[in-house]
DNA sequence: GTCTATAAGGCGATAGAC
DNA sequence: GTCTATCGCCTTATAGAC
């Protein structure tokens, strides 16, 4: 856990400006001028807390991958034993935190690792490692398909949500369990 | 169909260089000088034939949704009648369209319409009148559950195989029907 | 730590020659 | 139609005052 000294609270407010633009303009549309003046700093300023917009992009991302791995864990440990409903509460958790409020997880779906080249390799390790547990829990599925191929569907339609979600239609646990009942028996 | 005159050569030049360009480093970072560079004409020579980046965006964009609407038109023109075979055609034909190395539908993943503000709205409009056909696909199968939901995790989850996608391991075929092997009965 | 000022260069778009 | 040259503005990042 990250420790709320004043220098902290500036990078916070750096990262919280950051994710909130990325995840609503992308990463090359967004300017540090952009990142400072909503967190309030002169745009020089940066640079004392992170060396480059790229820096701040991986730390954003990071946060991100790390918000949507904690709420799928979260959900995780309340479900029940059974495969199946035990795929379904990691997917009501991973749509959970791509919908959220807070910017940080959007940021992994609108911020796409081949447009940002001098980041690619390292925004994609994140995202794998994230989705490691996703290949135990469609092990223990035991789907009559490709294992890696469900992945990949159910990540992608999950991630998907967040290009068309809209408020006072479905909520984010009534799109994850329509999910879920797509999965093969 | 556009007629090759000399004239339409030079923007096709333009349009190709700009749907490769904006498929593999997005919107915000292609440049106009990149463009025609890669279209080999000097960087004020694009504005005669499109004003402005976005009206060439726009065009593109354009040309990639019918480009998936085409192919996917023609799987479904050979694909038997019935509602569930009907479906695992239009998702071949929609995968084979964004996996397919031509670069124009491959835009329309790569490039989300939130993230260009300016022509947001239009880029969306371009989407929903492809996406029409999937409602009425939907319909005929007269699924256990929300349609809309069906359709948006279809596409979602076809439009991210490209960004998992690597030559040598399933094909489009492959991966679009085994797509449509997760559909209700 | 944050500021102002600025370096050094890239951006979209335009003007006018050819 | 395409070129060269350039306008006016914006960009990331740095330097040095405070």
């Amino acid at each position: 856990m990250v420790r709320d000294t004043r220098e902290n609270n500036r990078s916070q407010a750096l990262l919280d400006a950051a994710a909130a633009l990325f995840a609503t303009q992308g990463y090359a549309a967004t300017t540090v001028r952009d990142i400072t003046a909503a967190a309030g700093m002169a745009s020089g300023s940066a640079h004392y807390h992170f060396r480059t917009k790229a820096d701040l992009l991986l730390a954003v991302y990071r946060h991100g991958v790390a918000a949507v791995a904690t709420r799928v864990d979260a959900r995780l440990a309340e479900a029940p034993a059974h495969p199946r409903d035990r795929i379904e509460a990691a997917l009501v958790g991973h749509v959970e935190a791509v919908l959220d409020p807070s910017p940080y997880a959007r940021v992994i779906v609108s911020v796409l690792p081949a447009n940002v080249p001098e980041l690619a390799d390292e925004l994609r390790a994140e995202r794998e490692h994230y989705e490691d547990r996703w290949r135990t829990l469609i092990e223990d599925l035991e789907p009559p398909m490709n294992q890696s191929l469900l992945r990949q569907f159910l990540l992608g339609a999950a991630n998907s949500t967040q290009l068309w979600f809209s408020d006072g239609g479905l909520t984010p646990q009534e799109i994850g369990q329509g999910l879920a009942r797509l999965l093969p028996d």
